[in-house]
DNA sequence: CTAATATTATTGTTTTACGATAATTAATAT
DNA sequence: ATATTAATTATCGTAAAACAATAATATTAG
């Protein structure tokens, strides 16, 4: 069970535009878009830092690890 | 304000080796060591995947943004 | 349709996580 | 003190991948 990325669920409940994010954290929208796709294998903690920044938030809530929990 | 990994504080309150736990995430030691110390750049989600089950917890349990708050 | 936004695709570069190993430094006994 | 164990730190090397830059498609909204 991976790790899920949820900067997508972030992103609109906050209406913020992709761009706006990548132009803040520095990097492109393109890469931006991988990494809300959960298409990335890691992530760099300047660049979570900078989205957590923006987006006010732990990276608790844009990293989920789904698949541990017992309930039957 | 970076993000801080609280790797080190996990693995003492669940008295858990380093050593088991490099082996069970399938990572040296040294680089286990490096990581709790919060000398990584950044980390790949399949070894943050593993820590995570290994100890049951989640990726907002082991990284911390700080600094965001506003708390006057 | 157009226009704005987002995704995907390609190519290339640079960074770096990580392995492997060894040495050093704690701790924890004995 | 001296083993024994555990953890950190240090080198060197490599493979992986984050990221840039760009362009081509979607997707969505008017």
């Amino acid at each position: 069970m991976p790790i899920r990325v949820r900067l997508n669920v972030m992103l609109a409940e906050r209406n913020v535009k992709s761009k706006e994010l990548a132009e803040f954290v520095g990097i492109t929208e393109a890469n931006l878009s991988l990494l809300k796709q959960g298409k990335v294998k890691g992530v760099r903690f300047d660049t979570l830092e900078r989205i957590c920044t923006y987006l006010k938030c732990q990276p608790g809530d844009l990293l989920r690890h789904e698949g541990d929990d017992a309930s039957a």
